[in-house]
DNA sequence: AATGAATGAGTGTTCATTCAT
DNA sequence: TATGAATGAACACTCATTCAT
């Protein structure tokens, strides 16, 4: 699956339609960059891991995405409008992201194997796992960012929910967002085995296999 | 249990080291009355909950304290300084409160229903739950502050471990917090039962009562 | 009487000087829809109604002449030209219309109720005096407006002058203005007999009819 | 008469209420600067004099002034607020000023004179009608500024009934603020006789003399 | 001990204008 | 001919922080 920035999904109006067609990189400052508006999410993601909601600026994310104040400005209508689109790229990303991690899932180890990865993932899921976070504080105030969270968990769960079925997908999800920021927050990294034991028991001993 | 406001738990310098030297005691009651430096945490934490990270100002935080302007910087040497003691303040008093809760517990149907009510709590609830929130974010990228968080978690751990044994504390404390989160963001509510099924299975079937 | 734009009065270059050279004059009806420049003058005076000089800009507009904001850039080299022909245009339009207010005048009396319907002039009658006043003081400041107030000055007088002598016609005009300002700005309406009388002042009580 | 600067007589709140006591001047920038406050005031009104409603910043007036633009910030609310305050002092100044003119007026004879140079005053009067032209076109729009031009045309209507009585005194009024606007613009001057003669004429040749 | 005045850095945002197409 | 993308300069305004008192 090959997600593609979201087509205002949340919050804002684009301001152009974006003109396409590739261009010349060389001579003067590059101008018809067609891919310009996502790098911009991705700086803007970039500096919500560094900095959090608190922090994000248009001139860092100008920064960070090496292109001009204005053109951040230019893209997107406000800064909140821009941190609805970064999280809803995002969101899109994770989903996709989140459905592979299942794809070579084909026994009940497999399963459990997968999840403590995702809970233990070393600093590269740290990204994901702070912007998470960051996403779900912020809907807590913006209740136009309520349709990503649900749609998140809802995708979520649906791909859990193939392999232990709606009731146990529920608690599992939630009990893997407790575990993940218990893991990033830790001093001392949390034994594999502790997550596995945590994971073994929300799927519950009796679950009969569906993968 | 009674929490006072701590001192200087972390970060920040007060700016002026407290002279202790002239000034009778009985004087005029006490110097510079200290419910102030409370007053002024609290309206932080109203602050940090209303706005988030992103919004708290010495302004508005004075404000909302109905205290001067320089009254907050007076007290306080910096934001970050004023925002880690208002977390320290919130770890303590939350603390005491989540102890409370358990004081009636006498058998397992009690603690699981004291959890449930933790998990779908009120509105009365969703101030310490985004706190909570905030102060792991924040944690996440102010190291000054894991200690807080790991008080925390150790804490409350130590108060679940008395009934469940401690990898079924380690385990509940993660769902709880996911659990939260999730009640806060759901938009139709969560069945109380769909809560005390997730709880009663982390807190697992054969778990002897230890309260 | 029919007013055309004017064809740069005032001010600015037009950035393409129009080539003249190819395309023949019967394809497309007409090169350029001569309609769209009048029609941005006519926005660009509704903006200066609305916000004043402060508030005009090229955005606003496009916006109310619903032209790409390309186009008004495009046919006006810049916001000062804009603004002048702006005014060359309203001018044009109002000499014209003054004129016309006096066609029926056949007496003393005639003349006397035109001009206290001038001053008195409803809500139609607010825009055209306030793009008045917008005119004189921008012409204060730039000289390439002067022009433009000299010769409205000098055709209202024109008018006037024939039915009052020029003596009279200046008096009249002045005393106008600032009437009409009052009217305006008066929170209760300045009843018709006090205007009247003033115009009746002005003519004088002597004046020999002329018209 | 001595003005002094008004009370928030419109708009705005200002933000402190001004410390005073007078301070030395020496050492490094100007703290305690009792002054600073009109000082700002006039700068603004010398910045609407030259560059008018439309090209008044913050920035502008703080060079004017020779303070810090913050200190701009910090005094006015908003740049509306410092606008209106800065039009209120001005009427202050204006209404104190156009008493005095009438001070040694004993005779008719005398307040022809007086209107007269009122009318043709130098480029030193220049300001005083620039300000109140751009004073009645904000008031188009502002409402909370009308309350200042409606004081401002009932104090100057007052000054003038004492010697010319009501009616004349309302169209004298009007004919001098066109008179003015018109000597402004006019590009070669115009004759004081012709400015006489309009005068004496709306005072009327019968007006008894009521000085 | 306490506070209001003060300020410089930095914020989000707007915009005239340029330019490639 | 016409226009949308792009950008840099400027804007109003906020704020943490300093400091004199």
């Amino acid at each position: 699956m090959e997600p593609k920035p979201p087509e205002r999904t949340v919050g804002g109006e684009r301001k152009h339609p974006a003109g396409d067609t590739a261009a010349g990189e060389g001579r003067r400052a590059r101008r018809h960059d067609p891919e310009r508006r996502t790098r911009i999410l991705d700086a803007a993601l970039d500096v919500l891991v560094t900095d959090g909601a608190a922090g994000i600026t248009h001139r860092k994310v100008a920064a960070r995405a090496d292109v001009p104040l204005g053109s951040v400005t230019y893209h997107f209508a406000s800064l909140a409008d821009l941190q609805a689109q970064a999280f809803a790229w995002y969101v899109e990303q994770q989903t996709a992201q989140f459905e592979d991690l299942f794809d070579e899932v084909r026994s009940r180890q497999d399963l459990v194997e997968v999840l403590v990865d995702l809970v233990q993932g070393g600093p590269s899921r740290r990204r994901s796992a702070v912007l998470g976070f960051e996403l779900h504080l912020a809907a807590l105030r913006d209740p136009a960012l309520r349709t990503l969270t649900q749609q998140w968990t809802r995708d979520s769960r649906a791909v859990l929910s193939r392999f232990t079925g709606p009731e146990a997908a529920g608690r599992l999800d939630a009990l893997l967002e407790g575990l993940i920021m218990h893991v990033l927050l830790a001093i001392e990294p949390e034994p594999r085995e502790v997550t596995r034991a945590a994971i073994e028991q929300a799927l519950g001993p009796l679950t009969t296999w569906r993968g």
